[in-house]
DNA sequence: AACGGTAACCTGACACTGTAAGGTTGTCCA
DNA sequence: TGGACAACCTTACAGTGTCAGGTTACCGTT
């Protein structure tokens, strides 16, 4: 074959394959020539389309990020718009978790700036936080989120399994120990974040004091 | 060459000359080829001495792990014991940063028993919290540091450059930016750690009135 | 209406990867 | 003295990302 009369690929046919492949077989099981057999197509092909693997990753986590809600800091309440952007992040990764250890391997020009970093600085600065602070503040919650989302979504809590069933012997089957992990995880997630966000409230407060 | 005299290779010999090669030339440059050139040897001998390259990883995170300090959770302060654990827990990652996407991208039987899960339990349990919050406190902490780790040794903040130069253009010079980020960085776990141990503090009153 | 450039597919190939199979020899214990 | 085992070796295989170069369809210009 040589140029077909009507295009076969797409930037965004490959990157949906792509995806549906990752989620269903996982980052490593991942090859140019199983995107492309997919798409009944050979290998080098998808080079027109991606400059390399690493550029087509890196499309998919872009399209990723745009599912993360950054509109609450257009708002007046900071400590909703922090609670909400966190909640979709942390939604955002759940929904593809086999890309999460992508996500966080940069150490190129990857969408770390899944921080939507000025949304998040704006809104806070206005709100009366110190520039300096409002990074480090972004910074903190980006970490809370990484962090649940990779410990969790990328299988973390698998060989903890011993130490759970000890602790909780009726958890015995491993189907119910897995929905438990997920539950530990997600209440952690809130435990962590809402206490940095009293916490910061305190802080806030005293701002304005000073 | 056959069987020499004396061994030439070794596990600890080998995880310390590849954790060097890991920390020289990063991870996605090491290959079994490139750790046997550099002991003068071919890469199926390194099968005598571990079963794949997975348990080879697997066995250096393993000693990572052992820097982490958990004693403080034998003493009665819980609180010095999580922040202490917490400090040499992110120390003992920044060392080996070209290892952290090894290390939180699990889906095996990976050292996420970095957290000593264990210990950590066991000294917050003795100090009064309940079971189940003592889990998600260790939780809690393993997310902040994991993902303080990950966005920072990572290069996460390579892309937020230009944002760091439009909101601070003296810095204008890369060196002193990525002098900069880290400094942040280390600010922002601060920051988060130490607002997450203050708002458990409360509750950990709460607890005692209840 | 013919022509050139570019886009989008192809085949073939290269260097490199992890690792399995099996050969050879030194060392140690029965 | 002999056999088991350990620790190196060579060879080889299937699979990887990606480059080079070939072919053809389309589109804009002359």
């Amino acid at each position: 074959m040589a140029r077909p009369r009507t295009p076969i690929l797409s930037r965004e046919l490959i990157r949906h394959t792509t995806l549906r492949l990752v989620d269903e077989h996982g980052l490593d099981a991942l090859s140019m020539r199983k995107i492309a057999t997919e798409l009944d197509v050979r290998a080098p092909s998808l080079y027109n389309h991606y400059a390399n693997k690493d550029e087509l990753l890196d499309d998919i986590a872009a399209t990723i990020a745009e599912n993360v809600d950054v509109s609450g800091f257009a708002g007046d309440d900071w400590q909703d718009a922090l609670r909400t952007w966190a909640h979709s992040y942390r939604d955002a990764l759940a929904e593809h978790p086999n890309m999460v250890p992508f996500l966080a391997s940069g150490p190129s020009n990857r969408p770390v700036a899944l921080v939507r970093a000025d949304a998040v600085h704006g809104g806070l600065t206005r709100a009366g936080w110190p520039p300096r602070t409002a990074t480090m503040i972004g910074a903190s919650i980006k970490y809370i989120v990484v962090g649940s989302a990779i410990t969790s979504f990328a299988g973390g809590f698998i060989d903890d399994i011993d130490t759970y069933n000890e602790r909780y012997p009726h958890l015995s089957q491993a189907h119910r120990l897995r929905e438990y992990a997920a539950e530990i995880d997600q209440d952690s997630f809130e435990l962590v974040l809402e206490t940095f966000l009293s916490g910061l409230t305190l802080q806030y407060a005293a701002l304005d004091t000073r």
